[in-house]
RNA sequence: GGCUGGGUAGCUCAGUUGGUAGAGCGUUCGACUGAAAAUCGAAAGGUCCACGGAUCGAUGCCGUGUCCAGCCA
């Protein structure tokens, strides 16, 4: 059985998927957790990342933590592999795995049929030139000539996105719209629960949470990453909380400075995090901390 | 008390040689198929400090008041 649950930042979903384990468990159902974060996959971003401390998961095996350098740069092609390669070993073992995090993209990777075309970045390049020489609008009239229908939905500023299209465009021959599906079917029958909760409630529990990051050390934390790379890190290097606490310890922002800026970012990135899960189809969606939302979750699931 | 700036969107500010206004950030909504904590789009929001005056017409000019900042006493 294949378990999701989905939410923006600071809803509660590392808790859901620890209570909905032991209820399952209790009905002896075991589950096993499968992060679908994609900073949570990096060793040593703890604090800033909300991961759940090993010693409070509670005897419950979790995947795909701590699975890469803080210099490594995770894609949702290799995530997607192995994540999914963790689903088939719990499932095949009877026991239930449940998908847990926030990364949009990620977790769609696993619950949906999505495929990837490969990548090349002498390709990439090319196009990455043509933007940076003549304009985002030069690289959207290319992609249009050629795509039109990817071209008009991504619209003429977004670079990365556009560059992405012409890669496939020559890397398949194929129009990046000819190679998608009008509308994703599912890899496998999954059930998703979302967890939301009001904006001005969520929006005052986040900035807390980012206050009690920088008391809790993560300045520290990544004082100690940075001899490891972290901001050689495509991705690592970029979360939110990493980049301020850096800046900070460079002398580029002050203390408060550094925790309003990623609240700020914090705030922002919920929003699109929830924009993101709104969309799917099928979801039973409860209330941040509803203390129901686990008996209904069982019942979905074993009823 | 005097002088000088300044009071324009939730915030920081731009602007209109007089024809009722914009940007960034924030807010809300949205897109999203190999960096996704990425990348990008849209919308809402203003008695332009108040009152009076000249003007066809004032946020802009004149006067008074008021509030803020700095300097001088």
């Amino acid at each position: 059985m294949l378990v999701a649950i989905v939410g923006a930042t600071g809803t509660g979903k590392s808790a859901l998927s620890l209570e909905l384990a032991e209820a399952l468990a209790a009905r002896g159902q075991p589950v096993e957790v499968v992060n679908a974060d994609a900073m949570q996959l990096y060793r040593g971003m703890d604090v800033g990342t909300a991961k759940l401390p090993v010693a409070e998961r509670r005897g419950i095996p979790h995947r795909l933590f701590d699975v890469l350098d803080v210099t490594d740069e995770a894609s949702v092609e290799w995530y997607q592999r192995e994540a999914r390669a963790a689903v088939d070993d719990i499932v095949g073992r009877g026991a239930v795995a449940v998908l847990v995090g926030g990364s949009g993209l990620y977790v769609s990777s696993v619950l949906f049929d999505f495929r990837f075309p490969g990548t090349d970045p002498v390709v990439r390049a090319r196009y990455e030139a043509i933007a940076d020489e003549r304009g985002a609008g030069a690289l959207y009239d290319v992609l249009a000539g050629r795509d039109p229908t990817s071209a008009a939905s991504i619209g003429r500023f977004n670079v990365r996105r556009l560059v992405r299209a012409l890669e496939v465009a020559d890397l398949t021959g194929r129009p990046l719209s000819g190679t998608l599906p009008e509308s994703s079917a599912p890899w496998r029958p999954s059930t998703v629960f979302g967890v939301a909760e009001e904006r001005p409630v969520l929006v005052q529990r986040l900035d807390r949470r980012v206050e009690r990051m920088w008391q809790d050390g993560l300045v520290d934390e990544v004082r100690g990453l940075l001899p490891r790379g972290l901001e050689r890190g495509v991705t690592a290097g970029r979360a939110i909380g990493y980049a301020q606490a850096a800046a900070q310890i460079r002398g580029e922002l002050t203390e408060p400075e550094a925790i309003e800026a990623t609240a700020a970012l914090t705030r922002r990135y919920a929003r699109r995090q929830a924009s993101w899960f709104r969309r799917y189809d099928g979801v039973e969606w409860s209330r941040s901390g509803d203390p129901q939302a686990v008996e209904r979750a069982v019942a979905r699931l074993l009823g």
